[in-house]
DNA sequence: CTCACCCAAAGAACGCTGTTCATCAAGATA
DNA sequence: TATCTTGATGAACAGCGTTCTTTGGGTGAG
């Protein structure tokens, strides 16, 4: 570097006792100046790749090319990173404006939207369950349920626990199902020809096997029911659940009967 | 330690140079010859104290006065420890014999009782919506539910989903109801005066004053809802929530009608 | 009484975690 | 050309779950 006054247009090689540069150029394509929604990025895919319990900062870092303490410049903590990542789930989308003649429907289509939400990305479920959803962004969201609820002629005390009890339906549906899919991902049974296929049919025939060796003195009503909660499959079981909610929630409609 | 075969009856006093002998006699007590039993108890202490996340292998050791890897002599991960704590939270709770006549007061006093379970420690309820009640130990309950639902007439589909239902809700609901007490319990108001008292109170005039806040235009439904969601008390939302789901598995009965 | 054994616990170590700090090269500004 | 800013680095710290080897005291056999 000292003589860099002569000019000399070839650069010498470097010499062998200075540290190998730490070869920049390799990475120095320079893809992009590194920004919070690049870290949510790659949180996400490393979330989809390793899991929850296998997304780190290091790991985050690492499928960016980049230091851990990188990205500290730009996400002031882990939490804060997957509180990022729990609002962007939300990006795109809105609710629809309350129809107090479709309000069951309008909510059918808020619990599947937002099942289907927490079923694209791994594990997203557990993030969501440790959220409430009061920050601003997610605010109108809160506003479009309550407006649904309310604009049907829900009393007051009713509409403002039906959010919260539908979302929590949401998250902990969604969340269970993750883990009888983690549980049946992590059976040690054919090696590692795991290729991330649950292989639900077979689960279903072992618990099936499990609830039918059951003592039947003891659990007769475990082994009556074994055959439909083994045969329903996720979505029927969904939507069975949300029927309920919804049923109970209709009751206290002051006009019309309860009937489905 | 080499001169032992002189077997002088006085011990010398510690040369200086030896490290000092662990003093073993202090801890010599020896208490109790730690067991699972002993471990699961000291986890709950300090899970209590510290939180979830403050329970390390290492707290649970130290509380014991005992090495980690002691631990591990009776408990072969920390997932199985928090198994065991999640288990024991079942303990001296039988469900009762179903009577149709009183499903709903059956189901509402197992509700209450759960919730209360799920309070009776910092952060179970976080552990508890980490496992399904599938163990062999958990069996019963779940049997004792779907009994209750069974002989009270709901349709078997109906009847199969509706234990996950109110058992999600309660996990769910007092889950919320911890990240709310973190919440008030973490604020930085008053410096280090925090005797763990939340103040549910002063809260609760914040969050309304949150609410009033908002733009009335982009919000109505939430601010018309706030008193209603403030000034209600936990035990009336939990109240109310359960109400819903209980209307909603009523209307699936086939004689009576389904009113309050 | 002495020796061998056994086993519960100790202690050190490994690789990982979230987070902070001082450093540094390169680009922009004056 | 000299200074300042900026975005990233690499080392470090304390703590984590887990495993391995070592050890010391109590017990039973000869």
């Amino acid at each position: 570097m000292s003589d860099a006054a002569a000019g000399n247009p070839a650069p010498p090689p470097p010499s062998p006792w200075e540290r190998e540069r730490p070869a920049r150029p390799q990475t120095a394509p320079q893809r992009t100046p590194l920004s919070r929604e690049r870290i949510v990025e790659a949180a996400f895919t490393v979330l989809d790749r390793q899991g929850l319990d296998g997304l780190s900062m290091r790991q985050v870092a690492a499928e960016l090319g980049v230091t851990v303490s990188a990205l500290y410049a730009y996400v002031s903590s882990k939490d804060d990173l997957l509180e990022l990542m729990y609002t962007r789930l939300f990006d795109g989308f809105t609710m629809p404006a309350p129809d107090p003649e479709r309000w069951r429907e309008q909510i059918r289509d808020y619990a599947h939207a937002g099942r289907k939400r927490l079923l694209s990305h791994r594990d997203v479920a557990r993030i969501s369950m440790a959220h409430v959803p009061f920050t601003a962004e997610l605010l109108p969201h809160v506003e479009g349920l309550l407006a649904i609820f309310r604009t049907a002629g829900l009393p007051d005390r009713i509409a403002a626990e039906a959010g919260d009890l539908i979302s929590t339906y949401i998250d902990g549906f969604v969340l269970e199902e993750g883990m009888w899919q983690d549980r049946a991902a992590a059976r040690p049974d054919d090696g590692d020809s795991s290729l991330a296929r649950p292989d639900w049919r077979e689960m279903a025939g072992e618990m099936q096997n499990y609830f039918a060796s059951l003592p039947p003195a003891d659990f007769p009503h475990l082994r009556a029911l074994a055959d439909v909660m083994v045969s329903d499959s996720s979505d029927e079981r969904f939507d069975i659940g949300l029927e309920i909610i919804l049923r109970g929630l209709a009751s206290y409609l002051p006009d019309k009967a309860p009937d489905a």
